[in-house]
DNA sequence: AACTTAAGCAACCGCGACTTT
DNA sequence: TAAAGTCGCGGTTGCTTAAGT
């Protein structure tokens, strides 16, 4: 069944199409519609193959292309469509009118790949890489705003340079051995909290820093510092500094909407070790300014909160997605916590 | 300002499926 | 029925541009 390849005729130019081609491709076939591929390159006067006159109309010359980003509903057809019919990017392109295989499948290895690796999804399967579910879907629960994310991505030295905070969520969502057992619902429950807690904290904060107060915590210019200021320092100077036209939503460990019961936090402190008595005075100072309602931080959402953003609903986006029992240890889980907490805040591509 | 690196995207290539002779 | 021709798909490459140093 042997074929010689189209393209290999000498004489046949490759490479980036010039306006030039484009118009006489278009030209033709506006007028005599797309035909034969192997003789409209001849009847169109232009010295390229068939396959690249078809690809340049199909990808880029077509009326009804839709350019521009990807919306969020779009990128959520994406994601379902592909873990139902996998890399078939001509079946996924015929479900999302004005969009091209090709342009689905770069922004898939571009931009959806990516973030289901750094969200723990595998992106060929959709299923988890660790049991990640426990992670994910607190995590769903909690929808930044835009100051949220403004505030986190502005952050130096990086979220992943604050020790306290990590070691806090990896104690509390490993249940180290040693500590009073925490299930699997408060678990769930208390990401959505430590995330809001690390918002709130950082623009404390920053809010300190802004209002020039002389602190105990060192400047905020510390990106080559190997000792970053702790979220207790950043607690205590800007508790010390809090301007009073801004509200914050929730300061509060999770209640109604989110725990059956009251926190039982000397405990959670304990399992926290070793910097138990730097994270309790640094959660006694969030927990205790939470009823003043004059605490800093402009955006901190709850779950209840209305958002002016697009929401990350995995609830939606892993539809099709299939969790299976990684069977990951708790040590598994709370190492990659420890690396990812930053990571799985990062939805800032979700904003338009 | 110059250089390096990374990201995004258009285009190419090889192959298989389907159609025609 | 088999060879030849055509088309379309998915993987990959390489160019361009933006961002970082």
């Amino acid at each position: 069944m042997g074929r010689a390849p189209c393209c290999e005729r000498s004489g046949l130019k490759k490479g980036p199409w010039t306006p030039e081609e484009d118009e006489k491709l278009v030209a033709y076939i506006k007028k005599h519609g797309q035909g034969n591929w192997r003789t409209l390159p001849k009847n169109a006067g232009l010295a390229r193959c068939g396959k690249s006159c078809r690809l340049r109309w199909t990808n880029y010359l077509r009326p009804d292309i839709k350019r521009g980003r990807f919306s969020f509903e779009e990128e959520e057809a994406i994601i379902q469509l592909h873990s139902i019919l996998g890399n078939k990017w001509s079946a996924i392109a015929a479900r999302l009118p004005g969009r091209t295989d090709n342009e689905i499948k770069n922004y898939w290895n571009t931009h959806i790949r990516k973030r289901l690796l750094r969200m723990g999804i595998d992106p060929v399967t959709h299923a988890p890489r660790l049991d990640l579910s426990a992670l994910l879907k607190p995590a769903a629960a909690y929808y930044p705003t835009q100051a949220d994310l403004d505030t986190l991505r502005a952050l130096e030295p990086p979220l992943a340079s604050y020790p306290d905070l990590l070691r806090l969520a990896s104690a509390l969502l490993s249940g180290r051995p040693a500590a009073p057992a925490i299930g699997e619902h408060r678990q769930q429950q208390l990401l959505p909290w430590i995330l809001q807690q690390a918002v709130a904290s950082i623009s404390m904060a920053q809010h300190a820093v802004a209002a020039g107060a002389a602190c105990q915590m060192p400047p905020p210019d510390l990106v080559h510092n190997t000792n970053p200021p702790t979220v207790q320092q950043h607690q205590l100077a800007a508790a010390q500094h809090q301007p009073q036209d801004v509200v914050c939503h929730s300061m509060q460990p999770p209640t109604a909407g989110y725990v059956d019961s009251p926190l039982d936090v000397p405990a959670l402190m304990q399992a926290a070790q070793p910097d138990a008595t730097n994270l309790q005075q640094w959660n006694s100072t969030v927990t205790s300014s939470g009823n003043n309602h004059n605490s800093v931080g402009s955006g901190v959402s709850t779950p209840t909160s209305s958002s002016p953003v697009p929401r990350l609903d995995h609830s939606t986006t892993c539809v099709a997605t299939t969790f299976g029992g990684g069977g990951a240890s708790t040590d598994d889980v709370a190492a990659l916590f420890d690396m990812q907490l930053s990571e799985l805040l990062d939805v800032s591509d979700y904003m338009l």
